[in-house]
DNA sequence: TAATCTGGTTTTAAGATGCAACCCAATTAT
DNA sequence: ATAATTGGGTTGCATCTTAAAACCAGATTA
């Protein structure tokens, strides 16, 4: 039977999913973000199949995360670039990113040490705030139910 | 032949995604979040095949996200509930949601209003942040060259 | 005791993936 | 000028994964 695909969803978790949750899209906008643009670069960097590396650069670029640029004046030469949309997938990258340096580090390696161009600091943490910018977890949330607004229903 | 796996990647978003990179696993996480624990609750919530939510259940056992707990006092009745290391896909979660709402928003539906339950306004929007917190974009980062640490080389 | 609920496993058909081979236009080397 | 290489694909095939439905066994409920 046929992948499900949560275009549809009500869910915008889901459906972003449905955009870059398959087992590649997300590294192929990593390595974007890294400044990867070429169909061959793409390829020998993340190991992909030929096919595959086509259905997913395609399928980018229909969903408006990544967009095709003829590069080279006579044609059949294209670089793949992010798109704002993709370039807004930067808190996600980054944190899979910390959540994996976290929790599956590499053993012999260092995590990537990421800085700020202009102070030349590191990034932060990113962290999910409140409305004072205090970090809070899942625990700390809720979601007003909109039929009787007192309530605190515990949600994502 | 069989998909690729990452486990042994030298980058921890691949080995990240090896984990809850998925079609599934992410909504899994999502929905434990939400409250959901036990198998019969995922598999309708989801409409997930039941061979998929086990084998996506143990994935995620096994990789400590989950942990599986006897519940009624004769055996055979689970919870699956999240662990720190689950708890603390939290930011990614939230990421995803909020990247989902901007860029792909239900035609008919408001997004989601997640709270704080301490101050009971809304949660910021999530964001990589310098070490003086202020919000950067991918444009704004490098990766420091051991070799030569003057050097400013765009990576993330 | 029968029916139902829970948490699965098995079977089957259809999709998705990886690999290698092939293709053709544009570029580079000889 | 011709040959070899590069870039960006497409095609076919074998294998793996998925969805759906049937089936199952131990608890619980009627």
């Amino acid at each position: 039977m046929a992948r499900k695909r949560f275009d549809d969803s009500n869910c915008s978790v889901a459906r972003a999913l449905n955009q870059v949750g398959d087992w590649w899209s997300l590294l192929i906008v990593l390595h974007a973000m890294y400044g990867t643009r070429r169909f061959v670069d793409f390829q020998q960097e993340l190991g992909i199949a030929k096919n595959i590396l086509c259905d997913r650069l395609a399928r980018l670029v229909d969903n408006g995360v990544l967009k095709k640029v003829e590069v080279g004046e006579h044609g059949s030469r294209f670089e793949y670039r992010l798109t704002e949309k993709g370039r807004d997938l930067f808190p996600v990258v980054i944190a899979l990113r910390q959540w994996g340096d976290k929790w599956n580090p590499a053993p012999d390696e260092a995590p990537l040490d990421l800085r700020d161009r202009a102070t030349g600091q590191p990034v932060q943490t990113i962290q999910v705030r409140n409305a004072d910018g205090e970090p809070i977890t899942v625990r700390d949330v809720f979601v007003p139910d909109a039929s009787s607004p007192g309530s605190k229903k515990d949600s994502v």
